[in-house]
Formats: C-alpha cells, structure tokens, sequence
DNA sequence: ATATAAAAGCAATATAGTTGCATTTAAAAT
DNA sequence: ATTTTAAATGCAACTATATTGCTTTTATAT
C-alpha cells in the first residue's frame, strides 16, 4: 500500500483544507477502523491532541467536504465513517444501510446494500433515505452460536 | 367519539400505570398532533404542570409498554408518537417509514409504507429496521408550488 | 381511613454540541 | 528565508438534552 499519511495529505490540499494535526489524526483513526465511529471515542482516543471544539469542526468541516459522513446511533449521538468515493462537497452519496448491532454496538456501513425505492403518500417530496437495521452483527451472532 | 380522557385512563389502568395529571396531559397532547413530538416541545407546553424529570419518566413509562415509540430526528433529539395498535410491552411493531419534513421539520409517521425486506450480508441478523425519508411533506411542497 | 407501592418533585450531574474571541500556524507571497 | 495572512486551533463559557439519587406526595388497594 502506498504511504497512507502522504494519501491522506492529498484528500486534504484536493479540498482545499490545510494539512494539520488534528484533522490527519482523525483521518488515521476513521480509516483504521471496520465501523462507523462515534464522537466521544474519537474525543476519547485524540485525547490533549485536540481540543473537543477543534474535533468537532473538523468533523463538520469533513462532512461538508464529503470526505466522512454522519450517521446518529440509537441514543441520538454522532457517528462518523469514511465516505465511499463518490461523495462530494456538492453531494453526498451514502444512501447504503447502516447497520446497528445491538451487542457490540457497533454501525457498520453496509455499502454493498442499497436502499429499496419507496412509495410515499400524494404530495410528499422524498429528497434522501437512511435506512438503519439493528439486530447482531456477523461477528457477534457468531459469538452467540 | 366516546370520551377522550376516559380512554385514555382505560389505556393507562391497562397498562398498569396510575391514571395521573402528567400522564394524561401527555397523551392529550400527543393524540392531537398530526405529527411526532418532540420532547423540548412536550416539555415547553406541560410547563410547570410537571417536572422535567417526569416528563422524561412518563416518555420512558409508555414506550416500554408500547403505547407510544420514539424517533430520533436529524438532530438526533427525541420525538414521540402515540403507536399504532399492534404494540405492547413485549414489542413495538412501528416498522413504518418515518417522514422527516426539511421545510416545517416535522416528522410523520406513514403508517401506511411499510419498509421493504432487505437483504444483508451472511451473517448479520436484522431484528428491526427503521427508515427515515427526508424531504418536503404534501403541505409544505405545495406552499412552495 | 389507612397503608403502600408507585409516581412526582427537586437538586445535582452527565453528556453532546455550540459560540465568541484570542492566539497560533500552514502555506502563499514576497 | 521572511513576512503576511487567511485558516485553524485553543480556551472559556454556554446551551440543550438526558440521567441519577433521594425525598415527598399521591393513586389505589385494603
């Protein structure tokens, strides 16, 4: 693989976001991980690295640029994963399913899985769909087994 | 229609749950909206006729027992709709489509969409989905029209 | 009328997120 | 290499939503 730091010093000129601690970090921590991942973790792990103002503006700065994308769990709390290409600052596409394990509590991007076409009642106008599934995840209802 | 609050202290005994002030003003509330509820808006309407704590514990009281159930809106805050029949302490049977207006923000529950079957990876095993459709609502698109 | 379990009220605290402003710094311009 | 400057960070204070422990009140059964 190609040096990973280098990659994403890319992804942050090519959107026009200067290249600095914080926001590398939080690069290095998303896309170390096979789950969508809250706030308060990232808090948790950046620890003095950042102040939590300074993280929660480079969250949103990343969300705006289509870089990451948000997805609330059951408590109502935000959860951030790496986008899949194709997001933008003009768009995102991240119309996958998120999946909610209730065991480990986990929310895993489901992006082979897209979301069904819906019929709304006359008059309504739908502009986006986010489907959440919650139940147990493939490594937890192994566990189980 | 037969008498409102007399059903609704039926709903309560029948639950198991003492006919009390906050508890019906709650479901006063509530069944006369067209739409989910959010909590900081029960909590301004019920004023100083209860404690913000008890707010939160009838909220709690009636989704566990299936008379209302909750939906978290964009902002993750909490919102309330009294259920459609079929739900009960041993399980809630919402699996409706949630409609969250980008215009006048309310949410709508539309009882009448039922959420698709999904098809997900080997292995994950889907205990309840929960579809949030965003976008305008029949009366907001037609203002705009 | 009384007893009692349940509910409500009150105070304090937790957690997630935001705002305004001063300071620092990455990167552009010289 | 230095300087400049817009962007980013840090800090302090604040807001909103939600929770916990404990005391008092009350709906209901006896």
């Amino acid at each position: 693989m190609e040096n990973k730091t280098a990659r994403f010093e890319k992804l942050l000129v090519k959107n026009g976001l200067k290249r600095t601690g914080p926001r590398l970090q939080v690069l290095e921590i998303l896309s170390g991980r096979d789950s969508a991942t809250s706030q308060p973790y990232l808090e948790q792990v950046m620890g003095k690295n950042a102040d939590r103002v300074t993280l929660y503006r480079v969250l949103q700065a990343f969300e705006e640029k289509g870089i990451i994308h948000k997805v609330l769990d059951q408590q109502g709390t935000a959860n951030y994963a790496i986008c899949s290409d194709g997001c933008s600052a003009h768009e995102h596409h991240d119309e996958h399913v998120h999946f909610n394990c209730d065991n480990c509590h986990k929310i895993y991007c489901l992006d082979t899985v897209k979301i069904p076409a819906l019929k709304v009642p006359a008059g309504f106008k739908v502009e986006h769909l986010n489907l959440i599934a919650t139940g147990l995840c493939a490594s937890c209802s192994d566990k189980v087994n």
